[in-house]
DNA sequence: CACTTGACCTGTCCGC
DNA sequence: TGCGGACAGGTCAAGT
């Protein structure tokens, strides 16, 4: 923040959306996020979007750029897949710096956006309440839970349009901190089922966060270090493990609404 | 309408 | 060692 972009180099156009020469020279005065989206503000009044999907990395090179394309065993910890033979868009910052759009899997986007673009962007992205904001409480899931209550408790959680940022990992933790089988449906929960869940739904994000976040095998910090939430996982690829709780059950892996789901069929029900 | 599947890409891992 | 298939943090569009 309080920098700005002096090129852009796209080294991958499917990549890259939008006019570059909207935001080349201005302020960037905000960068934030909704759901799973960064939003870069310019004092222009335009903006840019920047989805990570799968495989997205964004990537601070500090002084040589060498420094974070690196592909080796680095002893920082810095992924072995996190390599210049990915890296999509590159970002001139008016510090020096470069600014990386690494994403393997072409999944992931950065869309420049004007003026009008920014007003109806809230709109556009459909995105349902942020988990970690005041207004995420238990009678708000509930009501949430209500208008949809023949859907899966599992595909709700990664519905975007209900509650945003809750991906297969989150979704998987939090329904197993609050005893829920992933394939009860959203009707169905109980008063002290909902309060749980919404509780330890903040509870499972807060500490990813605090862990630094998921890194199963791209995921990075914009320094390129990776996040060690995984290594605490109760169920996300556990298969076969015995219960963390229970010490009963063994965690079972079954495919909900076409992903990947990790549950104890004995504690969650 | 609501849910599921396939597609988008590229890579890794596992079994044969 | 090689090869095919399944699978991977997400989200659309199309199909059922």
């Amino acid at each position: 923040m309080g920098q700005s972009i002096r090129a852009i180099d796209i080294v991958a156009p499917k990549s890259f959306q939008g006019n570059p020469e909207l935001i080349i020279g201005s302020l960037i005065t905000d960068i934030g996020r909704r759901g799973k989206h960064l939003i870069f503000e310019f004092e222009n009044g335009c903006g840019m979007l920047v989805h990570l999907k799968m495989s997205g990395q964004m990537i601070i090179c500090r002084d040589d750029p060498a420094d974070c394309l690196n592909d080796g065993d680095d002893p920082s910890g810095r992924l072995y897949d996190q390599n210049e033979k990915y890296t999509r868009v590159k970002f001139k910052i008016s510090n020096g710096q470069e600014l990386l759009f690494n994403d393997m899997r072409r999944f992931g986007f950065v869309r420049v956006l004007d003026q009008n673009q920014m007003q109806t962007l809230e709109e556009d992205l459909g995105l349902g309440v942020e988990p970690l904001e005041d207004d995420f409480t238990a009678d708000h899931l509930s009501k949430l839970l209500k208008k949809k209550p023949k859907s899966l408790i599992k595909p709700f959680l990664l519905d975007q349009s209900n509650i945003a940022g809750i991906g297969n990992i989150y979704a998987d933790e939090a329904l197993f901190a609050a005893m829920i089988a992933p394939d009860r449906q959203a009707g169905d929960l109980s008063a002290g089922e909902i309060a749980n869940l919404a509780e330890v739904i903040q509870e499972v994000l807060e500490k990813s966060l605090k862990l630094g976040g998921s890194s199963m095998r791209m995921y990075v910090q914009t320094d390129g270090s990776r996040g060690s939430f995984l290594d605490q996982a109760n169920v996300y690829g556990k298969e076969g493990f015995l219960c963390s709780r229970c010490n009963e059950g063994k965690i079972v892996r079954l495919k909900i609404a076409g992903r990947s789901s990790h549950f104890c069929p004995v504690c969650q029900r």
